[in-house]
DNA sequence: CACATATAGTTTATACTTAAAAGAAAATAT
DNA sequence: ATATTTTCTTTTAAGTATAAACTATATGTG
């Protein structure tokens, strides 16, 4: 049954897109939380040192860091500058392409990053234990064709 | 196969977390932008009128708001504010203790909740439509599943 | 009554987010 | 060569979010 024969007045997309909106804005809430606590670090700048450290060589530059973050250049831009004031990353301009910019971590930045990459792993673990793991392949697989269509 | 007896070194919790992230991210700047476009609302917007229509009489407190839409009372004030300037709701202390708001639609609120409903769930329909249906009620079940545990 | 404590909401400071405009440098087209 | 266009990034203005401090009101308790 797909959307072309269901009935009409059906609310079942939208109860399950609300349920999942809440349990992901939850968790979100949860893990920013306690990234706070324990690290210096903020959800949002624990995703930026994820993104650079996943990167070929640790160095990425500023759109690319935008399009694995899947936020806007704008957005990039102040969450580099903040994580610079931090001491976490450097950033430079390429002397073969002067608009574009490099960005790396620092020592402290990759220290930091790995005790927070070791403790946020287990609280995901925690937060979403209760999922039965026989049915993980199959949600991994149903998340991953939400990227495919989804145009604006 | 629980969190208890996972293999040591085993991502599928973090993997799953990080595309189901990605997903509602995704949906929800979609859906935002495509509510700017048509509506006077945003997606915030929509969601306060949505949990004012939803409560008893269509009148609702400030701290009750908050708890419907998982925020702070903070972030409500501002919200109830710019909805205010924008003309869709009102709001006005109890007489009984006026320590206490109630906050109501306007008739304009109103309006302009209706169209928006009706649009919002066929954009729901629409980016939702590739999940098989005969799927949908254990999906549901599964993200009703996280509300319970999940304390701070 | 007076004073302590609790509750409802707002203010302030800061962070994260976007769209639109602007700036700077490079690539392309006369 | 120079003008135009394109690309990469930043700035600006506004919205959305939080924690912490604050205001106002209500409710004890002596």
């Amino acid at each position: 049954m797909t959307k072309d024969n269901m009935a009409v007045g059906d609310q079942k997309y939208l109860k399950l897109w609300v349920r999942m909106l809440a349990s992901s804005t939850r968790v979100v809430q949860i893990l920013n939380k306690r990234m706070k606590e324990h690290t210096p670090l903020t959800l949002a700048k624990f995703d930026v040192l994820v993104a650079i450290d996943r990167a070929p060589g640790g160095v990425i530059t500023m759109s690319e860091l935008s399009r694995m973050l899947l936020v806007s250049n704008a957005n990039t831009t102040g969450m580099v500058s903040r994580l610079m004031k931090d001491h976490m990353v450097e950033k430079w301009a390429l002397p073969t392409d002067r608009r574009v910019y490099s960005v790396a971590m620092t020592s402290e930045g990759r220290k930091t990053l790995k005790h927070a990459i070791a403790i946020h792993k287990g609280w995901v673990d925690e937060l979403l234990g209760h999922i039965d793991a026989d049915k993980i392949d199959d949600l991994i697989d149903l998340f991953s064709g939400f990227k495919k269509d989804l145009a604006t």
